[in-house]
DNA sequence: CAAAATTATCGTATATTTACGATAAACGAT
DNA sequence: ATCGTTTATCGTAAATATACGATAATTTTG
């Protein structure tokens, strides 16, 4: 059902919203390749894969952190990033859905 | 194979986070699921049933259009907007693709 | 032809994003 | 304790996104 034009957005096209602007930038698609690819990747060995600023990619990162699409574990001065998988896995399943939702009804 | 500094990115993560970006907001989500549902739709129908401007409005649309998700057939001194389920159907295999990629290999 | 209806575009203001260099913070090694 | 390594954060500049009202353009209707 269409909602009244008073209601605000459903939580379910917030979430989905905000998945999609974390992926919204190339960079970061990137950066989850190259984190699939390594299983876990260290933030200067990103860097280094990437034409951009140590400061820049660690934006990137944190937004990628933002909604829980990637993960970073403390060890030492270094911070070893990795895929979130149970994260990945609810994503996957929300774009599934809207987009089952559009290709049926 | 993780590429080297100097190369840009791939033409599939171009596409994939411009379309990405078409989905991260709340009311583009929404008006997708309108046009679903209605099937076909004029705009001034989408603007009752969000709390915006008719040209804020038009300007999601336009976006949505500027990936080709939607389409606008004239009629008139209306336009009737649909989604075009080709794209559509693209966009959900190029997102299936990435999801597959990062949860597989 | 004029008026009404519909939608895009323009101008504009504000907020967010993206990028960089510089700096701070945290830790291991010397 | 100090130094080097690693990463986040700060400050800032430029670009883009989002929203609105006003206006223009198009077509049907009167």
């Amino acid at each position: 059902m269409i909602k009244a034009k008073t209601e605000l957005f459903e939580t379910d096209d917030i979430f989905l919203a905000d998945l999609a602007k974390a992926l919204s930038h190339p960079v970061r698609i990137k950066i989850l390749k190259i984190l699939n690819e390594k299983n876990v990747c260290m933030c200067g060995e990103i860097v280094d894969l990437l034409p951009l600023a140590q400061s820049t990619v660690s934006q990137h990162l944190k937004e990628l952190k933002r909604v829980g699409l990637i993960k970073g574990d403390i060890s030492g001065p270094k911070i070893c990033y990795c895929i979130d998988q149970k994260v990945m896995s609810r994503a996957r399943e929300t774009f599934v859905t809207l987009f089952t939702f559009i290709n049926c009804c």
